[in-house]
DNA sequence: GAAAGGATGATCGATCAT
DNA sequence: ATGATCGATCATCCTTTC
């Protein structure tokens, strides 16, 4: 049983805005949200009790105040006030979402909430592995869109499992060309000298923000080289475990290493170089890349656009990190008449914008630092002095949500994960002023 | 100071064993 | 069916080294 409507919801957040203002922190929101569900849902879920009351008592602790740490239950309980009936999102096996070009079973057809509908065109971007409930309350916010999970394996050398909310048309996509290397030894010649036949991999996991020390390749250099030839299975097992764990490849005989900064721009789909501007080190190098889009993935799913728009598109790229999304519509030769960048590394920003300078772009680039500063006023004015934008993409911070994460996978709710409200809100702020020219 | 190294589990699903 | 096991994962904080 639907109790509360994803329009009802959108209401209460933008209401909630208007009343309290644009200061007011997202735990208010989403505990005025919460108090509101609650209201209106109390009449159903006295229903609810009387059917399995003591399910219902287990899954819900009669707390008031909202812990930072049970999203978990949280999330189950507004699934079940808003989302009964239907399944819980579930993660497609294989992920390859509605296709990929090099597998078979494509999907051509789907049919969009009416409330998702463009224009504006919107695409969304996080990790696909997230605490339970996650996907649903970003679909539910993000017009009822169902999420499309894609591992970038299929694209490229190295997973990068991603879910992606859009309103796109998803016929006729294509691929980036050159198709770029799809396994290690194709992407890395080099390693495939050195690699033993007992190292199975043929893809890189996924490539994140830290890598392995000197140190650790040393240790296991150490541990290879008191046999000559293969080593016994213990030794194998932990090889490969740190293998895979930190994304190590063969560069010498019993020598592993991790990939160099160059390599991951490669395998992301970047421009070589792309990320050393001045002064930046290696390790922030390797930051900014482990948190970007994998361009190929996001260029097949934006590629319809090109047709459509021949002329160019506006822009406007939250969250932008290294420029994923300019890099892949620029690489499909989608001409970029205005982009409003925003993206709170200045690292970054100065990436983008040299970036931006090298490739000769004829458009405007307008980089922003804060999404949290962008106000009604401030897009309502670039939206007037561009006539519009045709795609706000973005991809808002994983790192409360990424398992990575030791010290604050606080879900949804978490420091820097709860911008995904301020993309909702200023994607909402284009929509009613698309809607209302 | 800046850069690199090292220690730090938990969640969730898929697969396997009972 | 049900529980055990396995494996992947856009990270953070503090210490050490340069």
């Amino acid at each position: 049983m639907i109790i509360v409507s994803i329009c009802d919801l959108r209401y209460l957040c933008l209401s909630l805005f208007k009343i309290v203002g644009p200061d007011s922190t997202i735990a208010e929101l989403t505990d005025f949200i919460c108090a509101a569900q609650m209201a209106k849902a109390s009449d159903a879920l006295m229903g609810e009790l009387e059917e399995k009351p003591k399910q219902f008592f287990n899954d819900y602790p009669n707390h008031k105040k909202r812990r930072m740490l049970d999203y978990g239950k949280k999330q189950r309980f507004e699934k079940k006030l808003l989302n009964g009936d239907d399944e819980q999102i579930r993660l497609p096996i294989p992920m390859i979402g509605y296709g990929v070009p090099t597998e078979p079973g494509c999907i051509t057809h789907r049919t969009l909430p009416e409330a998702a509908i463009g224009p504006p065109y919107f695409y969304y971007e996080n990790v696909a592995l997230t605490p339970k409930g996650v996907w649903d309350t970003i679909s539910r916010f993000l017009y009822d869109v169902e999420p499309e999970f894609v591992d970038s394996k299929y694209f490229c050398a190295a997973a990068r499992k991603r879910g992606y909310v859009h309103n796109l048309p998803i016929e006729n996509r294509y691929p980036l060309l050159p198709l770029p290397p799809h396994n290690i030894n194709e992407a890395l010649p080099l390693t495939k000298k050195w690699w033993p036949s007992w190292d199975p991999r043929t893809k890189l996991n996924c490539l994140q923000t830290c890598v392995a020390s000197a140190k650790l390749t040393e240790r296991i250099r150490k541990a290879l080289e008191d046999y000559d030839g293969t080593p016994p299975l213990s030794v194998q097992k932990y090889v490969l475990e740190e293998c895979r764990k930190w994304n190590l490849v063969w560069v010498g005989r019993n020598k592993l290493a991790p990939l160099e900064p160059d390599e991951v721009e490669m395998l992301l789909g970047f421009p070589r170089n792309h990320t050393r501007g001045g002064g930046i080190s290696r390790t922030d190098r390797y930051k900014s890349l482990g948190n970007s889009f994998q361009v190929d993935t996001v260029a097949y799913h934006l590629s319809v656009l090109k047709e459509m728009f021949p002329g160019g598109i506006n822009v406007l790229s939250l969250f932008s990190g290294i420029g994923g999304a300019e890099v892949a519509l620029h690489r499909l030769g989608v001409p970029l008449k205005n982009v409003v960048s925003v993206e709170i590394s200045e690292v970054n920003r100065n990436i983008v914008r040299s970036w931006w300078e090298q490739t000769n772009q004829k458009g405007r680039l307008i980089d922003l630092a804060d999404v949290q500063q962008l106000d009604a006023d401030r897009v309502e004015h670039m939206f007037n002095s561009f006539g519009g934008f045709d795609l706000v993409i973005g991809g808002s911070p994983c790192n409360n949500l990424a398992g990575s994460n030791r010290h604050s996978r606080d879900g949804l709710e978490g420091k820097h994960s709860s911008l995904f409200y301020d993309f909702f809100r200023i994607l909402n702020m284009v929509k009613d002023l698309t809607t209302r020219h």
